[in-house]
RNA sequence: UGGGGUGUCGCCAAGCGGCAAGGCAGCAGGUUUUGAUCCUGCCAUUCGCAGGUUCGAAUCCUGCCACCCCAGCCA
């Protein structure tokens, strides 16, 4: 067996085959269970990773569950977009989608069983009172003066409670635990709302809706789920779901185990805030190029291989920790290097005319689509008299170390010919508006005699080119933990997006697909973007390539 | 002494009593018709701090310190 590195199991990992090992015979079963109250993040990708990945690893299934407990948050629109991540990142859930309001009835049961054991009472304590009931961090809460009621007069009232007959708020269904627990989940948690809300999957069809405490751990006992995994915030509340557990006649006995939630650098990732940038518009949609959203991934260019990926390598832990944004792009250009087929568009284009090239004469060239893999095939690019090449590629006084075109210097045309830059033409105002050049017939295909030519730059046909807008996109904030900020979007950057209208794009770009990914050498990876049309290519830099000449150009 | 957690390289992360993996970033070279990719080398005598146990400690014990989560009829 070789040694390549593989990955270490992390702790889950670890828990689960373990358990697979010795006590459960059965197959594992994990659930990715979002609320359907926004559009899923980078920090969704882990947790999708780590439970599919999971039970694709053992064997076993995958469930996605919505939360859907709560509609005065949730919608239908959201679901879609949800489904259409977890798809895109390439996953089967096991079955079919699966909700939380499927159970609404079996939960009502479920809290009609606690009522007959005494284990759950109807409380009319405002929301107010119910506050002040509770205590406080330090001090234990107190009890409710409905806290004794009987069992029956509690069955009547929670009826009545499903029945209509209490406002929004009148009255909640409590577990009765103890309201001196040192855990403030354990103070007479709340089982049960009164929402006059229309629910996106169940209609009108109830008025009352569980909490979160007693939907969950219940929902994954029906489902059979082995592995309930969550993030740390909720290991608080596992006591809780193992007391429910313990006091209600669920079909199974599903263990809960937290994991850090994944953070970025200089980005949220925060549902909340998320919903904010788009809701103020500081971002042009849930599935802006700028936004960690799967959505605003996908829109950008990345790959579920990257993502996929990346969380594998970020690894699953119990220590919140703060991922280098580095991270990520380099999971993208790892995947794109290898796949991106390759083609030239020039940003920042300055004509080029070769003075010694024939007027009418046009040479097609033929240039390989990758590098490295010969199966991607070649392109067709067009060689005439007129070109654009990047104004960032030339310069009338070289820096130190410069290998771009300067005047009286040359440069190899990528794929091309070496061209010399002999004068220069400039406007009223003093700018180089165009390079007047020769080139050296007997460089294609070789290098020329007796001399070395250092640099290598990008170029489009004038005439055989179309034009292309790109946009170039750079971090959402210039903080690096926006959300410690008092206020986040302070910190936004406001030059995140560049637009450039007058780029050029090598011809075989027309023909490109919404969604086509593509190196564009020496600048970055450009995915085609949704709004493109067929009279105007919209390009979304992915991600830059890595460039050195960056920091050679700093150390001055 | 409210409860629950976490502290290993700039970042992520292995390690779980036998002498600090790996990845990202960075640095230095090599190859290169992408200043890309690729390749090579360098990058924690030290594991939050202080004691202790032990032949031996990041790993065990004790005490500190720092940071995170919890007082929604949100999830």
């Amino acid at each position: 067996m070789s040694q390549e590195a593989v990955t270490p199991a992390h702790f889950i990992r670890k828990i689960v085959t373990q358990d697979v090992e010795s006590k459960h015979t059965g197959k594992v079963i994990t659930r990715f269970p979002p609320e359907p109250n926004g559009f899923l993040h980078i920090g969704h990708a882990k947790s999708i990773c780590l439970n599919f990945g999971l039970a694709e690893e053992f064997g076993g299934d995958c469930h996605l569950r919505f939360d859907d407990t709560n509609p005065a948050k949730e919608e239908q629109a959201y679901v879609e977009s949800i489904k259409a991540d977890v798809e895109w990142l390439g996953f089967k859930w096991a079955g079919s989608v699966r909700y939380a309001s499927d159970y609404f009835d079996t939960l009502y049961d479920y809290a009609l069983h606690l009522i007959d054991n005494g284990n759950a009472y109807v409380c009319e304590l405002s929301a107010d009172e119910a506050r002040e009931y509770r205590g406080t961090l330090k001090e234990p809460g107190k009890n409710s003066p409905y806290r004794d009621r009987s069992p029956e007069e509690n069955r009547q009232l929670f009826e009545k409670m499903r029945a209509g007959e209490f406002e929004d708020g009148a009255a909640v269904l409590r577990a009765k635990i103890d309201m001196a627990a040192p855990n403030i989940n354990l103070r007479d948690p709340i089982l049960y709302r009164v929402r006059r809300l229309n629910h996106h999957q169940t209609g009108d069809t109830w008025c009352i809706y569980p909490t979160y405490d007693f939907t969950h751990g219940q929902s994954d006992a029906i489902e059979g789920v082995t592995h309930s995994l969550c993030t740390l915030e909720f290991e608080d509340h596992r006591p809780l779901y193992e007391w429910l557990i313990e006091h209600l006649p669920v079909p199974a006995q599903p263990r809960q185990y937290e994991f850090a939630r994944l953070n970025l650098n200089y980005t949220v990732t925060s549902k909340r805030k998320l919903k904010q940038l788009v809701d103020d518009g500081h971002v042009e949609g849930w599935d802006d190029p700028r936004m960690p959203t799967i959505s605003g991934m996908r829109r950008r260019g990345y790959t579920p291989l990257s993502l996929r990926n990346f969380c594998e390598r970020i690894g699953v832990t119990r220590s919140e920790g703060v991922v280098d944004m580095s991270m990520l792009e380099h999971a993208v250009r790892e995947d794109l290097d290898a796949t991106a087929p390759r083609a030239m568009c020039v940003l920042n284009p300055i004509r080029v005319v070769l003075e010694n090239y024939p007027e009418n004469d046009v040479q097609t060239l033929s240039l390989p689509r990758h590098p490295k893999d010969e199966s991607m095939g070649q392109r067709e690019v067009t060689m005439s008299r007129e070109l654009y090449i990047d104004r960032n590629d030339f310069e009338v006084e070289p820096p130190p170390k410069w290998k771009r075109l300067f005047l009286n210097g040359e440069v190899r045309l990528r794929g091309s010919y070496v061209i010399h830059c002999h004068d220069v033409v400039k406007d009223e105002a003093g700018n180089v508006v165009e390079l007047r050049c020769t080139y050296d017939e007997n460089t294609l295909g070789k290098n020329p005699e007796g001399r070395k030519v250092k640099g290598v730059i990008h170029w489009v046909s004038a005439a055989d080119s179309v034009e292309a807008e790109v946009r170039l996109y750079d971090r959402l904030f210039q903080e690096e933990n926006p959300a410690a900020q008092e206020d986040f979007t302070a910190s936004l950057n406001l030059e995140s997006l560049t637009v450039l209208r007058g780029a050029r794009a090598e011809a075989s770009l027309r023909r490109a697909n919404v969604g086509d990914r593509f190196q564009f050498e020496r600048e970055g990876y450009f995915a085609v973007d949704s709004s493109s049309s067929d009279d105007r290519v919209v390009f979304n830099r992915t991600v830059s390539l890595r460039d050195s000449w960056q920091k050679v150009k700093g150390k001055g």
